[in-house]
DNA sequence: CGTGTTGTCAACCAAATGGTTGACAACAGG
DNA sequence: CCTGTTGTCAACCATTTGGTTGACAACACG
């Protein structure tokens, strides 16, 4: 089970029913129960996708009674930005590279897959 | 099976293998072959992994004889970064919001949990 | 002290996931 | 035409995942 972090935090907002969660969350910190309530899931299903988000870095919960209200811990986001950003620019590089690879040759075939002579 | 465009997404991203795939493509485009080198595992599972990401919207294939040559499509990755950007944002708002309104009330308790009178 | 509320743990179940092997289609090139 | 290469499809298997129900711990409050 070492999973990596960035495998973690991908598989855990691959579930509408976690991203939801974790968009009503930047709004207020709530309650298992109060998290619950919008579902039509039992309160333990919940309980157990705040386990898979808490695994990930992506939330924290304190205790205060027998409350123990969730609390969104965004810094994990800047892990995925991070990651996205990297390839997303490399592939964009790649592009211009390729184009101006293509400018540099106006119209011929840098390596003849055919070489014509077909009657 | 309709699951949504972003949780394929997470989801596609949410395997190791699958994200190093994603890192090799943003140099250049490969074929199933070229694509499995380098892995311990058989051509098939690797031909698998490529319909994930296929379904995500991640790589496309064009046929050119025998070989399905794998392309990175990077726009999908704006998908993923709006959704992140936006709830960070909001994440981070909140926090504004709760720091402004800590420094309103200099030290009292703005919902006293306990009006003392407790013998 | 008993009772209700909040949440977790454990056992169980069905479906999805990631891997395997074997068979086979499609094409290039001798 | 035969052969090798490239890739997919199908069946199968073990593990993980997302859900259920039932029991129980911890605490507030009458």
């Amino acid at each position: 089970m070492p999973a990596d972090p960035l495998s973690k935090v991908f598989s855990a907002l691959a579930d509408p029913t976690r991203r939801d969660m974790v968009a009503r969350l930047t709004r207020a910190d709530a309650t298992v129960n109060e998290l619950a309530e919008p579902y039509d899931v039992s309160v333990q299903a919940v309980s157990k996708h705040l386990k898979v988000l808490e695994g990930a870095g992506l939330v924290t919960r304190s205790r205060e009674a027998q409350r123990r209200p969730v609390h969104l811990e965004a810094e994990v986001f800047d892990l995925m930005t991070k990651w996205i950003e990297r390839y997303r620019r490399q592939a964009e590089e790649r592009y211009q590279r390729l184009d101006a690879l293509l400018a540099t040759m106006p119209d011929g075939d840098p390596e003849p897959p055919d070489t014509g002579e077909k009657p």
